[in-house]
DNA sequence: GGTGAAATTTAGAACCC
DNA sequence: GGGTTCTAAATTTCACC
């Protein structure tokens, strides 16, 4: 895990948008395929896939699991609010947070919350546990609110791209 | 009397959490490679994982971008309340939030609200202009609540297995 | 960025428990 | 039914222009 030295050579251009825009739904395209469809060579496609792994842009290959195929069925939506405003108390949380495996996502957020947490457990039993150890047991958590899904009506994962 | 043992459905043994706990990180890991890791043949896992594609355990192969690298650089979450309960309101409603492109994901919910979105843009600007395309612009849209990530303190890549 | 060949990976068939 | 060893096909990778 190491830190990115934002290189100036950050920058995208429309062919390195349209790669980006197919390996978000599908990053087993064969780059042969991706070349004919941007008007490329398979090595230049090849070259600017890696070139963006490297700075970044992809983050990560994956396969995307239904939670509910593995006995992970149950989402929950948490907002929490903190009780003081200190780096080190906010810093301790968001380690606490971030290390919980049944955490998916987390967010410092602005607004009538602080953080958001995305939740994803077996049963509600978990939460239960969870909440204890996240919640209870930090005095600066002043208040959480709990949402729980009961449908995903979109799961996108990519990001829109013009 | 025989067992219905339902095989062919949805049944995930072991190694095929396995498999899957690797794939989550990196679906590019090589077949052999995966195949050392569990002690099994490479062909094994091979089938292994088109089964788990084909009955819909694996529901994509994606590339994850950054989106602060693509110029999209803020995530918003919203909080959708509803004016009537009606099913037509509601599966509408579902509709017009799905077929939005700034909106990454979507979830029916129980609790305070009703719908929760994630959004992703690139400006505010934009968010103003889906609030009034999606919200504003529907009736039975009753209130909405608007929070802005300031930091992804976790991003989930991965549903947390065994 | 393009062209070609080599290396790696995946896909498939035959066989065994 | 699932696993293993083999071979063939496809893809990725790396030389070079």
């Amino acid at each position: 895990m190491s830190e990115k030295p934002t290189r100036g050579s950050a920058e995208l251009d429309r062919l390195d948008l349209k790669i980006l825009d197919i390996l978000q739904r599908d990053n087993k395209t064969p780059q042969r395929t991706i070349a004919e469809m941007i008007h490329l060579s398979a090595p230049a496609v090849q070259r600017r896939i890696r070139r963006m792994e490297e700075i970044g842009v992809i983050r990560a290959n994956v396969a995307l699991v239904d939670p509910a195929r593995v006995d992970r069925s149950i989402t929950l939506f948490v907002e929490v609010e903190m009780e003081s405003e200190r780096a080190e108390l906010y810093d301790a949380a968001k380690r606490s947070f971030a290390a919980a495996p049944e955490v998916q996502q987390c967010y410092y957020v602005t607004g009538e919350a602080d953080f958001i947490l995305i939740v994803i457990v077996r049963a509600m039993s978990d939460y239960e546990a969870l909440t204890r150890r996240l919640f209870f047991g930090n005095n600066n958590v002043k208040r959480f609110r709990t949402f729980v899904s009961m449908e995903r009506v979109k799961v996108g994962l990519s990001i829109p791209l013009e």
